[in-house]
DNA sequence: TCAACGTATGATAATATATTCATGTGAGAA
DNA sequence: TTCTCACATGAATATATTATCATACGTTGA
């Protein structure tokens, strides 16, 4: 990729001034994809309440196993949550507030 | 749809207590879907240096106008984004603060 | 060591989504 | 009117995504 002097440079005829910002908005489109899925969003909300290991989340969204743990992978790469071993359990939480924040910010926009 | 004294009131075995939440979820993954595509978010952030015509916001995102007509209406359809016309042309904006709150949001989780 | 439990993962099939192409529609100018 | 510009839209194709199935892995207890 080219560097700052290039094409992209400040005074690109493009609004999206530099790479660093397109590339951002790429991250963000990346993020929001992740709480862009019924199954994830209802993974983090089951996980408001306090950690819990897979199967407690199989349970509480009456969903089979493989499909909460691949959901579970893809939530964790974007790190929205946590997970440690415990034994033969894998519990999960919310990495940090911003989940909630988020979740919170998005529900605003609804109920209006 | 049943009442809440029925299978899913408040002693639900599940954790997402009423339909009024899991249909709440349902929305939120569907309003973070409409976030989560890269071109929708480069129209959004296009948009927050003041509202622009269809053909601007091609020039900007450099992309074809039928591509960019498709996302608007979906945008316009999730209500993120306002439109008015004026002559030929149809002028488009942002909706609301919750835009520019949300991908706030979403930012500040990335750059942590 | 082996069996069983809890979880992860690769492959596949079904479905959803985005872009392109062709064309249609509304508004203003000639 | 008719032409042209700005935009919208339906259909088709390409690609991405999700759930399922089968199976592998890691841990504990017998």
């Amino acid at each position: 990729m080219e560097d700052r002097n290039t094409a992209y440079g400040a005074k690109s005829v493009h609004h999206l001034v530099d790479n660093t910002t397109e590339d951002e908005l790429s991250d963000l489109a990346e993020l929001f994809k992740v709480f862009g899925d019924s199954t994830r969003i209802r993974i983090l909300y089951d996980l408001f309440s306090g950690e819990k290991n897979v199967t407690e989340i199989c349970a509480d969204l009456e969903m089979n196993q493989s499909a909460i743990s691949h959901q579970l992978k893809l939530l964790k790469s974007a790190r929205l949550i946590r997970s440690r071993r415990e034994g033969k359990q894998m519990i999960y939480s919310l990495a940090d507030d911003h989940v909630k924040t988020i979740i919170a910010m998005g529900k605003e926009h609804i109920e209006e």
